[in-house]
DNA sequence: ATAATTTGGCCTATATATAGATCGAAATGA
DNA sequence: TCATTTCGATCTATATATAGGCCAAATTAT
């Protein structure tokens, strides 16, 4: 979200605080210190701690590592079921128009 | 993810792709243009694709606000599910030790 | 078929995220 | 209590994400 700092929803907010405490919560159930976390998933200390205090500018790919190596669970669902969702999700997305267009605009009358 | 290129797992990269493709739907359901959508979620068209194509490098603060419009649930919970959530976790979380200690080495001798 | 519109792909400039190091404070285990 | 370790914060340099504009191809509606 560069340029410019952009306003969040409250949802969008909420929901980067709640996977942050997932996961230092699911960190620390599992006695892993943050160097320790942070190494694993591939990410510096620092990031780490901003991916646990939900900073929203932290990057999904990052965040979503950090997740898988805590254990914490994306929409509900294990390796399986997400490549499964994901499976099915991309057979429907054939069927749906590929682009979305307003009704046509008249060249000169307006309604 | 910036410095050298990170390598995500499949399960990262699946979660990230899902969640894309499940925003893009909900946009054609509800008949929008991609401008239109990227307006209301305070993003730059080019950002939405990425975020449609699941590019592990969006903010996370960018997705998640995209879903939000999109009306794309996280973690299954509406707005007051998840602020619940967040109470409730908070709480549990003041429970936990601050921080994680390895079993203590000694200065000399090694086992 | 054809015109209007949307989309995807490039590009550039700029803001920002990230890594890595360091330091003091705090927490833990002995 | 006390020593060790972890944590949180700050700073710098560098890579990267983002916005915004433009154009061609694709898509849709008429």
């Amino acid at each position: 979200m560069p340029k410019k700092a952009r306003p969040y929803s409250r949802y969008a907010k909420d929901a980067a605080t709640l996977l942050g405490q997932l996961i230092r919560k699911a960190r620390i159930d599992r006695r892993m210190t943050t160097e320790e976390f942070a190494d694993r998933a591939g990410v510096s200390r620092g990031l780490l701690r901003r991916i646990e205090n939900g900073d929203p500018g932290c990057a999904l790919g990052a965040v979503f590592e950090a997740a898988a190596i805590a254990g914490v669970p994306l929409f509900n669902a294990d390796e399986r079921a997400l490549n499964s969702a994901l499976a099915s999700n991309s057979a429907v997305m054939t069927l749906l128009p590929k682009s979305v267009h307003m009704p046509r605009k008249k060249p000169d009358d307006d309604f």
